[in-house]
RNA sequence: GCCUGGGUAGCUCAGUUGGUAGAGCAGCGGAUUGAAAAUCCGCGUGUCGCUGGUUCGAUUCCGGCCCCAGGCA
């Protein structure tokens, strides 16, 4: 018997809903995946399971963290430990459920003990990406760490200055850390995982559906509430789909159909990544390719050895 | 009706002093270990509006026609 279901699948596939008839049937408790549905600002434009939701089963780790904080999957596999070790001492199966993939990657394959990183080492290198680019950081991080810098485009800037992060914090190249991997905190057998996979012609127009029905139910007013506290633009949170282009809109810079456009526009380019994620990364879990939610359950029951 | 601009990739456009054309975006594929809803890498044949003419050769020059935008009537 499974300690825990893993729901993947790209934006708008329907993740929630499927989590949720789920647990009512197993009485399970849903425990987030997803790296924006963490941020308490945005519960309607991250599509945040609604209070009523919530009620209706066990929810953890949703609008947790403030917008002004920098989660991270380290964060996340240090808050989901205890969750799912309370979950299993309830003696109750645990649904994870999210689009990020990595956050499951880390969870069934380990991550890397890396120490935590001192903020004037970040702060620094921040300020030398601005400075010198990020090719000019990469020629760095070639002097420093040659196998590191030689993994790594030289445009790649987020991963060029994690590397030179690591390395000046530690004196020891990323690599070398990478390889002392934590274990998973799930063993092989313990955990079985799918992925939803619709027809993308399908997510593509969901996403635009769901745009709108965001803008009804006041995303931009919740839009309008982040930005007013002025936070430093380059916060994770500050980033989710449709915040950049809903907050310009709110400045004045483009109508609220472009910006609509902008946003959709993101949310179909991460879908298409997701679709990347799960063929490349995840292949070993099945890809359930139904859309009618009977049909999924059959699926993912007979998947995971449920019933 | 006349004048001027323009008609080139799904979209916005560049370009060819005549040798059949290329960017951005979209789309598609790939990567992905503490910002991952981030970030990066790769993929470009399309009656160059239609039709005659000049030419070894026209998307490019010339004529005619069609369509779009603006201006004048």
């Amino acid at each position: 018997m499974i300690q825990a279901l893993c729901i993947m699948g790209p934006t708008a596939s329907g993740k929630s809903a499927l989590a949720l008839a789920l647990a009512a049937r197993f009485g399970a408790e849903i425990v987030n995946a997803d790296s924006m549905q963490v941020y308490a600002d945005l519960r309607i434009l991250t599509a945040r399971p609604t209070p009523a939701e919530e009620a209706a089963a066990p929810h953890h780790l949703y609008g947790c963290v403030d917008a002004a904080e920098r989660f991270s999957v380290g964060a996340w596999i240090g808050a989901v430990r205890p969750v799912l070790a309370q979950i299993a001492a309830r003696g109750r199966l645990a649904i994870l459920v999210g689009g990020t993939g990595l956050y499951f990657k880390a969870l069934t394959e380990g991550l890397a003990a890396t120490p935590p990183i001192p903020p004037d080492v970040r702060a620094a290198l921040a300020s030398r990406l601005l400075r010198d680019g990020a090719p000019g950081l990469h020629g760095e991080l070639a002097m420093r760490d040659p196998r590191a810098a030689a993994m790594l485009s030289p445009n790649d800037a987020p991963r060029i200055i994690r590397a030179l992060e690591v390395f000046d914090a530690t004196g020891e190249s990323i690599l070398v850390w990478r390889d002392r991997n934590d274990p998973p905190i799930f063993a092989a057998g313990a955990w079985a995982g799918v992925a939803l996979a619709p027809p993308r012609a399908d997510l593509y127009a969901r996403i635009d559906a769901r745009f709108a029905a965001m803008l009804s139910a006041g995303a931009l007013d919740e839009v309008a509430a982040l930005a007013g506290r002025h936070l430093d633009p380059l916060l994770p949170c500050m980033k989710a789909h449709g915040a950049p282009a809903l907050m310009a809109h709110l400045r004045g810079d483009m109508g609220l159909p472009g910006a609509a456009k902008l946003a959709t526009q993101d949310t179909r380019n991460y879908a298409k990544r997701q679709f990347t994620w799960m063929r490349g990364q995840m292949p070993d879990w099945p890809q359930i390719t139904a859309e009618d939610e009977a049909a999924r359950i059959g699926a993912v029951l007979a998947q995971a050895g449920l019933s």
